[in-house]
RNA sequence: CGGGGUGUGGCCUAGUCCGGUAAGGCGCUUCGUUCGGGACGAAGAGAUCGGAGGUUCGAAUCCUCUCACCCCGACCA
């Protein structure tokens, strides 16, 4: 490809609507275009980008025996409805009405669809496995699109279904999906990492995610280092501690806190550790109060919290909720002296096990120290873990401390098992010429998100840098002088064809711009390799190789440098 | 949805408080000089200042309404 030829439309300056590296990079690089809040145009460099990640999704899912399908992205109503999924899904489902006032949707997901396919289309055991996908864009109508394509509401997705007649044979599938992903990122050339997950909404019960690791990741995942043990921070366990709670020591006191309403603010105060404080948080679940204790420096996790029994639909309690409980307000509450029989105490493993603790008193500005267990007040009614793990907590797997890393989410796969098919009356005749419900599975992959994250991972001050799997072109010939010079003419437009003869995709910067501008463009959009061509090397035999990721460029004959380059 | 902010040639911004008829840089066009790290000079093109209404002799600037976009929050005492 002449660059003469192609649309290069880079920025020195980029627009003010991007805070994230990856968003201000492609914006200036002119991979997209933003149209509107959470909407881009692919521009022809951004498009290769997009279309190679797309085929290397492809291959590896053909690979693996999927079958590729394209269901519309518009969709009826009806089989929303089918699945309570049309009221379910709220405002984040784009509805649209057509001329004769019918509902549609333009898809967000397409398990209806696909589920609608599968309970016409199968009949057999016969049919069985079969595992359908598409690459189709979507749209979700996010309360706040973000971050470029990161978080756009339209977007490309590869949407995997299986089908199958056991949840042995879901399993199968599943596992090879795993490692399908696993392929796929690999040969993305991103560093990831597959971590157990939270099911969440779709539903169902196995459950991965693949992160791309990004410190600008929107997800925060615990992971061993000493082990394969990795988790979303909303699944990973939190062990109780080893150590057994210790003897009171302290006698119950007041300690004046007169402005001091959080456990950062008291322990400073008092000039001791977070971990010695505990924090109360009244939620409301079945028209009653709750009280939920954790450590000081911890955050509550409320995917765990949700899962205590009588708690799968808490709120939190409104401050005058929270007025007419305590007769205090929030800021200085406690688990002393409540109303027992009225309000349930869960406490936090970690809780669990403290003594001569710091809490709220009840009473406006004070706290109390000195707090123990069955001494100053009754024993936890319930004992769960609620907390986010942090860092250095020992790892569920027993081997070793977890850390915490942040990761943008890539890929999700789930055990559907029959939410979906049996909701629709998706069934087959078995050997016994029964009729069965399918066994569901679903695996997704974004593929627009890919190109974001692979640049949040693969940046630096001139600009991006493409892992060569996605990169738009894998090298570029910047020939200095191009315009002017027959020598750098010739020997570029010959090497330019002899590197698409040997199948390599090739950019020649014909331009004739000064070297300046053609290095930091062709370093901007994140292009491997760099073929420096000149009269000051070529009368010489030589051209000048600067790859993107090096900071030192080195010279090679001009006769060696296709055989270089089609060996790197 | 709540809070904050911004809309001025393709991009970045000044001008807005204190009203007087749109400015600078980048980019673009042409000519010349230059040519291995975003050149220099000259001459140009390009904006009814997000939109509507109002105040005024006069509005980018003041008032009202509206639209769009961005940021923060919607996680906790």
């Amino acid at each position: 490809m002449r660059a003469s030829q192609f649309f290069i439309s880079t920025q020195k300056e980029a627009p003010n609507e991007a805070e994230l590296a990856s968003h201000r990079l492609m914006l200036r690089a002119g991979l997209i275009k933003r149209i509107g809040a959470g909407l881009y145009s692919w521009m022809p460099l951004g498009l290769r980008v997009l279309r190679r990640v797309e085929n290397i999704v492809r291959e590896e899912m053909d690979k693996a025996g999927a079958l590729e399908l394209l269901m519309p992205a518009v969709t009826p109503a009806e089989l929303w409805q089918e699945t309570g999924r049309w009221d379910v899904f709220g405002p984040q489902m784009l509805k649209i009405k057509d001329r004769h006032e019918r509902d549609y949707c333009f898809g967000p997901t397409h398990e209806e669809v696909i589920t609608d396919i599968a309970r016409k289309e199968i009949r057999s055991y016969k049919q069985l496995p079969i595992n359908f996908y598409q690459i189709q864009t979507k749209f979700r109508d996010e309360i706040r699109p973000r971050f470029g394509v990161m978080r756009a509401r339209e977007f490309l997705m590869k949407d995997a279904y299986s089908f199958h007649t056991s949840h042995a044979c879901l399993e199968q599938t599943y596992a090879l999906m795993y490692q399908t992903y696993s392929n796929i990122f690999n040969r993305l050339g991103l560093e990831f990492r597959a971590v157990s997950a939270d099911t969440g909404a779709i539903g169902g019960s196995g459950s991965h995610e693949f992160h791309v690791l990004a410190d600008s990741g929107e997800d925060a995942i615990a992971f061993n280092p000493a082990s394969s043990y990795a988790a979303n921070v909303e699944m990973a366990e939190a062990l109780p501690p080893t150590l057994p709670r210790q003897a009171a020591l302290e006698a119950l006191r007041d300690i004046d806190t007169p402005k001091q309403t959080t456990c950062e603010d008291v322990a400073a105060l008092l000039g001791i550790a977070l971990q010695r404080t505990v924090k109360l948080i009244a939620v409301m679940a079945g028209e009653k109060l709750h009280v939920l204790l954790i450590r000081g420096d911890h955050h509550l996790n409320e995917v765990k919290t949700g899962k205590i029994e009588g708690l799968a639909d808490f709120r939190f309690a409104s401050e005058s909720e929270i007025r007419e409980a305590f007769n205090c307000p929030p800021g200085f509450l406690g688990p002393i002296g409540i109303d027992r029989s009225q309000i349930r105490v869960i406490a936090d493993r970690s809780v669990a096990a403290m003594s001569d603790f710091i809490c709220g008193a009840n009473k406006p500005k004070f706290h109390l120290a000195g707090a123990n267990w069955g001494r100053d007040l009754p024993e936890p009614d319930v004992v769960a873990d609620i907390r986010n793990v942090v860092a250095g907590d020992p790892c569920a797997d027993g081997k070793g401390t977890l850390e915490i890393c942040r990761g943008i989410e890539v890929g999700h796969i789930f055990q559907l098992g029959n939410k979906y098919s049996s909701a629709m009356n998706a069934s087959y005749l078995d050997e016994m010429g029964q009729s069965q419900v399918m066994e569901m599975g679903c695996y997704g992959i974004g593929v627009s998100r890919i190109v974001g994250a692979a640049i949040e991972q693969g940046n630096d001050e001139r600009g991006i840098i493409f892992p060569v799997a996605i990169a738009p072109f894998k090298v570029a010939i910047a020939a200095i002088g191009f315009d002017r010079s027959e020598m750098v003419r010739e020997a570029a437009l010959k090497l330019h064809e002899e590197l698409e003869a040997a199948g390599i995709d090739v950019l020649l910067d014909d331009r004739g711009e000064r070297p300046g501008v053609m290095f930091a463009d062709l370093e901007l959009i994140g292009i491997p390799h760099r073929i420096t061509l000149g009269d000051r090397g070529l009368k010489d035999g030589m051209v000048e190789h600067q790859a993107r990721t090096e900071s030192e460029a080195r010279a090679i004959a001009l006769h060696e440098i296709v055989s270089f380059i089609t060996s790197a």
